[in-house]
DNA sequence: ATGTCCATGGCACATGGA
């Protein structure tokens, strides 16, 4: 079972390139961020007529997620992050497929930092611990993926120096991050490759993809019961390469059957 | 600070968000 992240920096926009890019991954399931697209917008006929099911929460011009299946129709088990009614931005999707729980969410950048924005980022990831912490109490297993906003360490800097006031790098963000893993969590990809530089988004700002100057934004994070199912995983650079690509590149991992 | 994309409103290109 292929699980994939994809932030996809507006669904309409770039339909061709992420019809493209099903065709030649078949992945069974993807998570989108970014649509920039209301709901009534959303290409649901097409990915249909491309094999795909799909649940989304769409919203104008900014944010917006969804999840396709390859063949099936995700099992909605929630839309939006419990504990703040006046939350009304669309980040958070949660549905059932093949007997894994996905969730795809799309974190708040957070910029300019301090700032309100900030303040709103740390509200929301609080949020989304107290979410996350009780998924991994039903014992079911969970795959957490999306753009988190994050770069959870120096390996995940092409220069962390320049990125230290950031509100992708700050202290405050990555300790959310790394209180997410002693909650018990799995960084898939950071698991499969520990000590390798890895980026899954490039700046459209001074020429950072021809200079591979990335960053690491997208992760899976698995539930205990799933470490064992992790088969590989990577990350489809020569999408960004690509022409009109999104600054994102589709980020996956490989289950094995129970 | 800069840079470059997207969508919006409204029909040219400025603006906000990332």
């Amino acid at each position: 079972m292929k699980i994939a992240t994809f932030n996809i920096n507006g669904v309409n926009g770039r339909l061709e390139a992420l019809l493209e890019w099903l065709e030649e991954a078949e992945p069974d399931v993807v998570c989108l961020q970014e649509l920039k697209a209301p709901q009534n917008k959303f290409p649901a006929a097409a990915l249909e007529k491309a094999g795909y099911g799909a649940i989304w929460q769409g919203q104008k011009s900014w944010n917006g997620v969804a999840m396709l299946a390859r063949n099936a129709d995700p099992v909605e088990t929630r839309r939006g992050l419990p504990g703040d009614p006046d939350d009304l931005h669309s980040r958070y999707l949660e549905a059932a497929v093949n007997g894994v729980l996905i969730a795809c969410l799309y974190a708040p950048n957070g910029n300019p930092a301090p700032g309100p924005k900030f303040e709103y980022k740390l509200a929301w990831y609080e949020r989304f611990l107290a979410h996350a912490e009780d998924l991994l109490a039903t014992g079911a297993p969970v795959v957490l993926a999306g753009d988190y906003n994050i770069m959870p360490t120096d390996l995940d800097v092409y220069s962390p120096e320049r990125w230290r006031d950031d509100a992708l790098f700050r202290p405050e963000v990555r300790k959310v991050f790394a209180r997410l893993m002693a909650q018990g969590w799995t960084d898939a990809l950071r698991k499969l490759h520990p000590e390798e530089r890895i980026y899954t988004f490039w700046d459209y700002f001074r020429n950072a993809w021809g200079r591979n100057a990335g960053l690491r934004l997208d992760h899976l994070l698995l539930s205990p019961n799933l470490v064992g199912r992790l088969q590989g995983g990577g990350i489809d650079r020569d999408v960004r390469g690509r022409d009109h690509a999104s600054d994102h590149a589709p980020t996956w991992i490989e289950l094995s059957d129970t």
